[in-house]
DNA sequence: GCTTGACTCTGTAGTTACTCCAGGGTCCAT
DNA sequence: ATGGACCCTGGAGTAACTACAGAGTCAAGC
């Protein structure tokens, strides 16, 4: 095992977040309060690490603090009825899918764009409409 | 061509927004003044759907207003260098590639956890670590 | 062993992006 | 001609950070 401790100005290097990030989910009750040192600083090690960066890419991903919270609930799973974690975990995912299709279609017209640029000239621009109701 | 026209109500539905949110928009200038009607009725047609549809998704996928408005400017381009448009896009599309893998991670940990439930009980679950920095 | 600069602490105020009233006007189906 | 569902403006409230201020900690270098 590996006894991994870091600073919460490392963690926050870590996790592609701020430090006063990490001390506002500490407050409201998002991330365990961590072991503090002589000096009275924040300890943290490796579970910290992957929670949080479980958070803020979910964050980055557009969920929700609550959500984030239900995913966490999900995954710790702590005596609940499989029908229930089932029923969670298929709505999460529809709305996962409905995610990947959306930025597979911006993927597309994002590429298209670099592809006109290529050869001169953007002839056409359809990132508008890759994300508009389809009629 | 569908002379299409709504009121701000409608297009909320549409759009999966608030009214509030809506008004919002117009206030810090990310959607254009709709014509009003003898009432005072804000009036929409295709383009603010169009426009508000694209805002609200790129929203739900995480990104900032900051960054719609550099998509809508590309989107429009207008008198960019196609170095400029190139530059930029390929920013967006690095950005939008490391949210589909984060997804498709996240999808797979959900669809293992919905089929390990199907067979009686949640015998590992790993979202957390699907999102968590690889060692 | 003392300084100095980078980092941490708590607490509070400011920002972004909405969201929710209050108090009133409009529209239209009965 | 009236009740209910909608719209208007303006302002306050909420979620999720983000940025100080003022003070303490730590390790490197002299």
């Amino acid at each position: 095992m590996t006894n991994l401790s870091m600073t919460i100005g490392e963690l926050a290097r870590r996790t592609n977040s701020k430090v006063e990030t990490i001390r506002y989910y500490e407050k409201i009750g998002l991330l365990a309060e961590p072991v503090r040192t002589a000096g009275n600083y924040r300890s943290y090690g490796q579970d910290h690490l992957r929670r949080l960066s479980f958070v803020r890419r979910s964050r980055d991903l557009g969920f929700s603090l609550d959500q984030v919270r239900a995913l966490l609930d999900l995954a710790l799973h702590r005596d609940w009825s499989c029908d229930a974690v089932d029923a969670i975990a298929k709505e999460h995912l529809a709305e996962v899918d409905r995610k990947i299709a959306d930025l597979q279609a911006l993927r597309r017209e994002l590429d298209s764009m670099i592809d006109q640029c290529g050869s001169g000239s953007i002839a056409q621009c359809r990132i508008i409409e890759a994300l508009s109701p389809k009629e």
